[in-house]
DNA sequence: CATGAATGAGCTTTCATTCAT
DNA sequence: CATGAATGAAAGCTCATTCAT
């Protein structure tokens, strides 16, 4: 199984470097090809493809993402740390997994019509993850979850995307801006901070 | 006179819908070409090259936002609200022109290469609007006020974005979110809300 | 007559800027009228085509190149003397002006496909004037004039084409290399140098 | 195996025949391909680009004209006779070969940037032939071969590139203008012809 | 398992030229 | 005398994909 997929991760490997290097437009199954020494009809062996080579690398970004989320949620035990952690955690997989944060979440869903939505559930998970955190670490019910941790990712998705388009005033330092938004976060979801 | 603009906002027109319709990768100069029912070079006339003419619907959008904005503002006297109709504001403005938004705000600047930075200034100019509405809102000097908005506008900007790329579960009624969105936006500056 | 041709002569002058610079294959009607400060139909004014105005530009350095062999001509009256004048003349002119040495001697004939080929009389006038500088330096008649000075007129228009094109290895100085030319068009031409 | 090169070695053919045609400016990619019988994209599997296609001729042209010249010189053992018929192949693979002469020595540098200089060293052996014949020839050493090779040179050029572009006298045949060509090149380089 | 060969559609851009005004 | 508007043709090149081997 995984001896067969030698050759796939490889392209997977190259395209995730090329994405990184040049952003998605210039992601061509050729240019992946000629990174990884192979012909472009090859890749069309382990996928079937453009959009699938691309929804691979989707889940193994997802995958790696959960992995940093869990970690995070696992690091601390206070719900209030606990919350701050997961919150810098996805901040800062955005910050230094651009490429894959780019076709995970800035993708356009026209780019991807192929793309089985089902899969999104992934996505979900941490979303849930999200709003169970803001479960423990708010013991008033007089709030939505799902709807609070949309909006908390809102704000961490919307700091991310700012900062690399490079939207964010130079003058201002990324981790200045990163605490910033943690602490934004808070404000918003803890109003009784007294 | 307005005869000489004629076919040059009809470009500007048909380029918008076909960036709505398709997303921007999408949009080529023959197909709007076609659209607009004259020919690829004539396209040429009005506009130097394929990026002048998204500039050109960039700046469109960015003055329409400022319209938006302005009246915003002055709708409202007193502070608080008039913080939450420059909220609500640019929400709808990302809502309702999404083609817009798109390249104002989603563009990668890998593809806008020769985009003159310095008309971006324009952009800054809304942030200052959020700044001031900060200001007047909140007596108290301790917080940064350019930073502040900068987050705010994370928020919002990320919220049109996941609901732009339909990433906002469907469960959640765009209205009730986008009321949610300026709540906790309230939240998040005005922490003593008791 | 030449207060029409005001605009008509910035024309032809702007086209022979740009062709020195950008050489013939980026000479083109709406560069010249931007250079002008006029519009692409403009030149239609003056010129037919653009052919006409690389004629027009023919005609101008058949002129000059003219007048710079009559020069040399009249400078000596030593026969020998005045050969070399005027083999030096031709590749100085070749040197000095090469965009219109292009344009003249250069050009395809499959470019120029509507050239009135009466026209190159003109060139013919320049052949006449090596004949006779030939004819007066060599007493014997066992030669053909105007064959030896085609042939002389080759070796010039080799050595000046060489050079424009870069041909000749740079470690031949420009100078030495021309004063090598005469000197061996003379022992051509004149093999009883005894 | 030979397979694989069938359709490069008719994509040069059609190449060097539309070249010879319609020069230099006419032959694009497309004309090609509709000569082939294939797609403009067909011809990027064999060269990387139009200029890799033109070098290839070149090559392909440098490598005839060195055979030629090279069969010239073991033809005769004579050094006189030698020196006329190395001139005479020059002459000859010109007139005869007017594709592979135009974009071996009349096509400007401007027009092909990308080309490798490096290669013009193949164009030096032929050179170095011209002056090996003259070393033999003269016993005297007060000339510098190299040089007068370069005039030589000159010579033969100026004449082929005024026979292809037809500037040369209709009254003049082209083999007596061939051979008055070598005549004079001897005169030129073996002055005490007493 | 992998390749070489080939395709058709598409891209941005430039060109010389024309025509009504 | 000169312009603005527009055109049709063509350029070089890249793309994702297929198919026989």
């Amino acid at each position: 199984m995984s001896q067969n997929g030698e050759l796939r991760s490889r392209i997977l490997e190259q395209a995730r470097i090329l994405l990184l290097k040049e952003g998605y437009s210039a992601v061509s199954m050729r240019k992946i090809a000629k990174a990884v020494g192979c012909t472009p009809t090859s890749i069309y062996i382990y996928f079937d493809n453009k959009d699938a080579l691309i929804h691979a690398l989707i889940e193994e970004g997802m995958e790696k993402l959960h992995g940093a989320l869990v970690a995070a949620v696992q690091e601390h035990v206070d719900p209030r740390q606990r919350f701050a952690g997961i919150c810098l955690a996805f901040l800062q997989f955005g910050i230094q997994n651009p490429a894959y944060y780019e076709i995970m979440f800035l993708l356009h869903p026209e780019k991807m019509k192929r793309y089985p939505t089902d899969k999104y559930r992934r996505a979900r998970r941490n979303l849930e993850l999200f709003a169970d955190t803001l479960r423990e670490a708010r013991t008033d019910c007089s709030f939505d979850p799902m709807l609070s941790a949309t909006v908390l990712w809102s704000l961490l998705h919307g700091s991310i995307s700012l900062l690399l388009a490079q939207r964010v005033d130079v003058g201002i330092p990324t981790a200045v801006f990163l605490d910033q938004v943690v602490a934004h976060a808070s404000a918003m979801l803890f109003p009784t901070s007294s």
